[in-house]
DNA sequence: CTCAAACAGGACTAAATTGGTCTTGATTTT
DNA sequence: AAAATCAAGACCAATTTAGTCCTGTTTGAG
C-alpha cells in the first residue's frame, strides 16, 4: 500500500509527454496518441493538473495544453497532491481535509506531522525532469508504444514501470 | 491522499492498548471495551497483526493477545507493513507485489526507489513507543471512551486524532 | 470428561472509492 | 458559420475496503 493512484500515473506520463516537447501546445488527442491512453482519461487528468496550475491551456482550434513550467521546476510532490489532494497520513495532520472530529484527543498530532513531513520531503525532492528519461520515452517519431496497450487488462500505469 | 486504511488506524489503537498493559494477555473482547472498538474488529486487526509477528496468542479460556516485543522496539513501518503489505508507491519499486508487467521500460526504478525508501524511514523512525502517550489514553480506570462512537457516523479513527 | 471461553481461518456482504465514459456548453481560428 | 478544442460535471462500472458471520480448534475450569 501507500500506493499512488493510477490518474496520478497517468498524470506523469502527461506531464512527461509535455515535458519533451517542450513549449509546444499539445492537444489531448496528440497527448493520447503519444502516451497510449485514451483521449477522454487525458482531457480528464488534464484538467486536473489545470486546477493545480500545473498546466497552461489555449482553446479553439490549434488549442491544447503545456507545462506552466519547466519540468525542472515542478516536483513530485506537486503532481501527487494535485491528483489526489493534499498529502495527510491521517486525519490528524496539518492540511487534511476532514479536521479532527474528537477534540482534545490528539496528542499524537505531533508525530504525524513529523511522519506527514519526511513523507512529503521525500516527494519534493523528485522533479518531474528527474522522473522522466526523454531519450527512452515518446522517441522523436511520436510512436504509439503498444498498440494494444488500450484493449489490454493490465493496468496502463504499467508505462512507468 | 497517501492516507493509511482505518485498519491500520484500528491497528494502532489496539497495540496502543496492548503497549499500555504491557505483558498482559488481553482478550478481544477487553480490547475492543478499552479502545471503543467492536469485537469483531477487534479480532480481525488481531489475526493480521498476528500474522506479522507484532502479537502473541493464547488460546482457550484464559487467552487473549500481547505484545511480542517492546513499544519502543516496534516501529511505525511495521504496523502498516503488517495491515496494508509492503510499501510500494507504485509497481515499479523493489518489494512491490505484482512485478513490472512491461519489461525494458523500468528506467524510472531507480527515483522511485529513492521516493520509497524515504516514505520507509519516515515511518521507520516512529516507533509504536513514540505514537502512544499513556497518560492520555486508555486510562487505568479503563473507561469506555465515548460511549456512542460506535453509534456515530464519524469514522472511528478519530480516536487517533 | 464435558462445557464454555477464547482464538483461527476464511467466506461473505455492503459500503466507499476509483476509474473511465459521456454529454452539454464555451471558446477560438479559419 | 463551422470545426476543433477545452470546461465542467454527471454518471455508471469496477475495484477495494470495511465489517460481519460461521465453523472449527484449543484451553482451562468444574
Amino acid at each position: 500500500m501507500f500506493k499512488l493512484n493510477r490518474m496520478t500515473d497517468y498524470a506523469i506520463v502527461v506531464l512527461g509527454a509535455l515535458a519533451h516537447r517542450q513549449g509546444e501546445m499539445l492537444a489531448t488527442a496528440q497527448l493520447a496518441e503519444l502516451t497510449g491512453l485514451n483521449q477522454p482519461t487525458v482531457a480528464k487528468v488534464a484538467k486536473t493538473l489545470m486546477a493545480a496550475d500545473l498546466l497552461e491551456t489555449q482553446r479553439g482550434v490549434h488549442g491544447g495544453y503545456r507545462l506552466a513550467q519547466p519540468a525542472s521546476a515542478t516536483s513530485l510532490v506537486q503532481i501527487v497532491e494535485a491528483m489526489e489532494g493534499p498529502i495527510a497520513v491521517n486525519d490528524c495532520v496539518d492540511g487534511a481535509q476532514a479536521p479532527c472530529a474528537v477534540s482534545n484527543c490528539c496528542f499524537m498530532s505531533r508525530n504525524w506531522n513529523r511522519v506527514n513531513l519526511a513523507v512529503r520531503n521525500a516527494l519534493s525532492d523528485v522533479s518531474l525532469e528527474d522522473l522522466i528519461d526523454p531519450a527512452q520515452l515518446f522517441t522523436p517519431t511520436g510512436h504509439q508504444p503498444a498498440a494494444d496497450r488500450q484493449a489490454s487488462t493490465v493496468p496502463q500505469n504499467e508505462i512507468l514501470s
